[in-house]
DNA sequence: GTGGTCTAGACCACA
DNA sequence: GTGGTCTAGACCACG
């Protein structure tokens, strides 16, 4: 269900918060599932659970999960955006890269267009939908 | 023209390389034009000439500028995206990324659009067209 | 009466102490009165039996509540502040911690001010004196 | 200038943030001043650098410091304190545990009120105004 | 020389 | 059994 990729250069952890935050947004795992335990995750993907540890305390900072004193790790189930214009300003700018990258890949507007229709139609399939 | 943040955590020269790629794409600078030398935009940038030298490094590495020895180094007058499937799936995975972070920052599938199509006429204003 | 936030990263066995010290301040519990039993209690706040077991023993070590065996466990209704000055000094501590906190969040001195004499207030009404 | 005690139940590397939070506020250290290095500071205190590491990206993720690429760790020089109605509220509620905390410990309001103006001005003293 | 990441392994508080 | 903290030690990217 989630995948690492030992030899990205983008860190583990980070690839981690990646992923479960897509596994969320698809409704893999829903508001009030319980996550896997640290240690079990670090056993399941072969990492050290310190790193695991790292990528739930970030996911937790963000609200995205929450940890139920000793019984484990939940999805949170009043995640709610909250006006951020400086993440916002970020995202923005992500964007522009990732933009200015398919230009140089030689992707022309549609093209461009088209796969972000196709990247969003994926990501909004909830697993209820199915 | 072109803007450094000393505090951001995307290293400098990675920053300096997506800049002039901006700057090239919006026509600012044309195929054939010179660049400022190392040790000038070094200077404009309060930069280290080494960090600008790894950038223009990895610009002619991608044959987006080219070095004409002793002469300076100039955008490319030949510049011709190519077929590369690993970019291509690299991009993708990134947009994916900015995509799944927008969710998260409450922005719906029409705002998401709605940006792209902004940034990416923001992004095809070329200076000949002014 | 009493809530406890599964979420919190404060123990819930610390903030059942707590609540049940504030409530007994501001006189909802008097000198004498019965507190529910652990086994009631924990069904009431579903937590674990264990629990709400600690935060009684932790109470009576501070001599705050007492048990009468087989009877059950009562407000204690010869409770006199001692002096302890380590306690002082802890107390001094946590409140200059809560105190820079405030002035990282922006609050001015008349404004944190004005916050301690509301919260003196609030928990200052006695339940005598409705 | 900075205390830590390895005995105290609280987290080193939180005491750390509390610590440098303290010192800044104080004025000891100002804005745009350099702090100490990872490994510095680590040495220093007889801790290990990951601790002292843990410290300072809490205290980048408050952006009360920054780090400047390859060069160190900075005062920020833009502090801004940004309205956060969750944070003020935990805070209320800390501030309420202290004062019912001072209550038990036989203080009565005007004591509280005075070490509270006591901690105020001390936490006020600039080092400029030296 | 600076911080960022990761591993291995240990201990502890909490429920 | 759960996560939280800490240490020791290693490697790496960046400037």
């Amino acid at each position: 269900m989630i995948r690492i990729d030992q030899r990205s250069s983008t860190p583990i952890y980070q690839q981690l918060v990646q992923e479960i935050k897509e596994v969320i947004l698809r409704g893999v795992l829903q508001p009030g599932d319980k996550l896997p335990s640290v240690r079990e995750l670090s056993v399941q993907l072969t990492i050290n659970p310190n790193t695991v540890q790292k990528s739930y305390q970030e996911l937790e900072r963000q609200k995205i999960i929450e940890n139920l004193r000793g019984k484990g790790t939940y999805v949170s189930t009043h995640y709610k955006p909250r006006e951020d214009t400086e993440k916002l300003s970020v995202l923005r700018d992500d964007l522009r890269k990732v933009l200015i990258e398919a230009h140089y890949l030689g992707l022309d507007e549609e093209k461009i267009t088209e796969m972000v229709r196709q990247l969003l139609e994926e990501l909004t399939i909830r697993e209820g939908d199915r």
